[in-house]
DNA sequence: ATGGTCGCACCGCGA
């Protein structure tokens, strides 16, 4: 009797959350609202919406069942946070008094635990001014994180963050190695972020395995699985110990008009 | 056959 309490109780007791880079959140409306419509996850933090938010897709993701907090920029950037439960204290930018208008960064909190999404900046070339615009960005993150998040708290770093942690994270590693996503000062510039006290959750559950997130749309990427591990989930450990799995959708990257992010997702007991 | 793409806003730039 009463099975359907116990379907529900028993749906209440995870909290699904996704990491998705969408490349544009108007090329990708449909396929998000599809792609909600099949995993019905509890959270989903976007990157590059490249939108400002008077054009962000409020109402459609409503009717969907799914509130949206979002920090919006023309043409570039842009992140979101959409949850099936409201969101409180939001909070925009990196908060350090620099005068930044890119758009890369919003916190929420949902069903108690505190959620960022992040877009690293890319870095361009490694002599591009692009890319020490990079190392800062990753440095001003490690003093937010200082300044704003208790490491004893359950708290979700979820984005793009353009960097391969390893080379177990890069199909061909040696052609990257040079690279802004995965040369030795990126990969320390990441560690230090890491170091606030974060723990990769997909890793955990995936020690050892070459498993990707992201494919050029250049050069048969996808269909050689020419990929990098570049979209993280990075939890303090009172929700680490709470995470059960972790996965990739890679049939969100195939058929018409993906994103060349595919969405990463992490499932997590209820506290 | 040793290249090969997208999205946005324009005709280049960022990824």
């Amino acid at each position: 009797m009463a099975r359907g309490s116990e379907t529900s109780n028993i749906a209440r007791m995870s909290i699904a959350v996704v990491t998705w880079n969408v490349n544009s959140i108007r090329a990708r409306q449909e396929r998000l609202l599809a792609f909600l419509a099949r995993h019905s996850p509890d959270v989903v933090c976007l990157q590059e919406l490249k939108v400002e938010d008077a054009q962000f897709p409020f109402e459609a993701l409503r009717a969907a069942g799914y509130h949206a907090v979002t920090a919006g920029q023309k043409t570039y950037n842009g992140v979101a946070i959409l949850s099936k439960e409201e969101a409180t204290d939001v909070a925009r930018g990196l908060d350090d008094g620099e005068d930044d208008p890119q758009a890369r960064l919003i916190l929420a909190t949902v069903r108690g635990v505190r959620i960022a999404s992040a877009y690293f900046p890319n870095g361009g070339e490694p002599e591009s001014p692009k890319y020490p615009y990079k190392l800062a960005w990753m440095k001003r993150l490690r003093a937010y994180l200082d300044r704003h998040v208790d490491p004893a708290s359950p708290f979700l770093l979820c984005g793009d963050f353009n960097v391969a942690p390893t080379d177990l994270d890069i199909k061909n590693p040696e052609h990257w190695r040079a690279s802004v996503l995965a040369n030795d000062e990126i990969r320390a510039a990441l560690e230090h972020v890491r170091a606030y006290g974060l723990e990769d959750v997909f890793r955990k559950h995936h020690p050892g395995e070459a498993i990707f997130s992201w494919w050029d749309y250049r050069m048969l990427g996808f269909p050689k699985n020419d990929g990098l591990r570049i979209d993280h989930l990075y939890a303090t450990p009172s929700i680490a110990a709470r995470s059960e799995q972790a996965f990739v959708d890679r049939e969100e990257r195939k058929g018409k008009a993906p994103s060349d992010h595919a969405p990463v997702f992490c499932v997590f007991s209820d506290g």
